[in-house]
DNA sequence: AGCATACCCGAGTAAAACTGTCAATTAATT
DNA sequence: AATTAATTGACAGTTTTACTCGGGTATGCT
């Protein structure tokens, strides 16, 4: 029941072009170093977020990537969708509680409500409100483990 | 975000058990045909059940299963527990929210909600809820997918 | 006692998923 | 033209998952 790095990496990355890119495209160069994440591994991710049309790039010098609509209308349900990492518990079922099975396995019900609460949640947080949060720790303390 | 496939094993394990048990012993060999899962690798499940103090083992002939507590007192996030699948989202984190960077990661409040939902999802299903389901499903139509 | 049943346990393995790198390309600006 | 920076696909190392195997140990029955 393990959130991937990678989704945790996308997640990173884009409060820190939210919060540093202030409308002006911000390179992924910048991000790699501010959050220590590899480059190659950062082009990967926003090559999905793209697609997601969660971002835009900008491409040639002075260039880079902006948020493709305001922080506070990008969820982080969708920032995690984008990176391709499924929210739904188990693999027999899709996204809308739909199995192979019906309705007939014994614990399906586990999983499609445990599935529901983990979008639910997911999608009431936005970028905006994670973008608030860290200008506010900002102030305190810097620490960029995660 | 996958339950693997070993919790759903054991949770499935556990709702045959819990149905077909009846408080005498039911041998691995049993709920192994029953469900269509190895036997070897349900012996391997309820080793961990029973160091979980969720069942207990009956020796020899006759032996067995039985389940450790009744149905009611046993729940679904327990039984995960014991089969050894965390369920904090993300391996910086302990059960209690306490992480590597105490709060000072920026989506730090993220998965700890999110780990705080699925727990408590999980830990309001009990065991009977899903025996008394399955039952029911028992008259209308025989399916074990998952 | 001897035997069959059924739990007990650690080690090992093949496949899949995850994490990350590399090299080569395209496009825009100066 | 030179430089910056996104774009893309292929690929390799590591870790996790999902099992299997082989031999043990306790118990009850005849
Ligand atoms: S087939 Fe797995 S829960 Fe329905
Ligand atoms: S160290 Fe990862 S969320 Fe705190």
């Amino acid at each position: 029941m393990r959130i991937s790095t990678k989704a945790q990496y996308a997640v990173r990355a884009m409060v820190s072009l939210s919060l540093h890119g202030e409308g002006k495209p911000l390179a992924l160069h910048d991000i790699a170093t501010r959050e220590a994440i590899s480059l190659a591994y950062l082009e990967q991710l926003f090559v999905k977020l793209r697609r997601g049309r969660i971002v835009k790039s900008v491409r040639g010098p002075g260039g880079g990537y902006v948020l493709a609509r305001p922080a506070v209308e990008i969820r982080v349900d969708e920032i995690i969708d984008s990176v391709e990492e499924s929210l739904v518990p188990v693999s027999c079922m899709d996204d809308k509680g739909r199995c192979v099975c019906g309705d007939q396995c014994v614990s399906h019900a586990v999983w499609q409500g445990l599935g529901e609460r983990v979008r639910q949640f997911l999608s009431s947080i936005t970028l905006a409100d994670l973008t608030r949060d860290a200008a506010n720790k900002a102030r305190t303390v810097l620490s960029d483990e995660c």
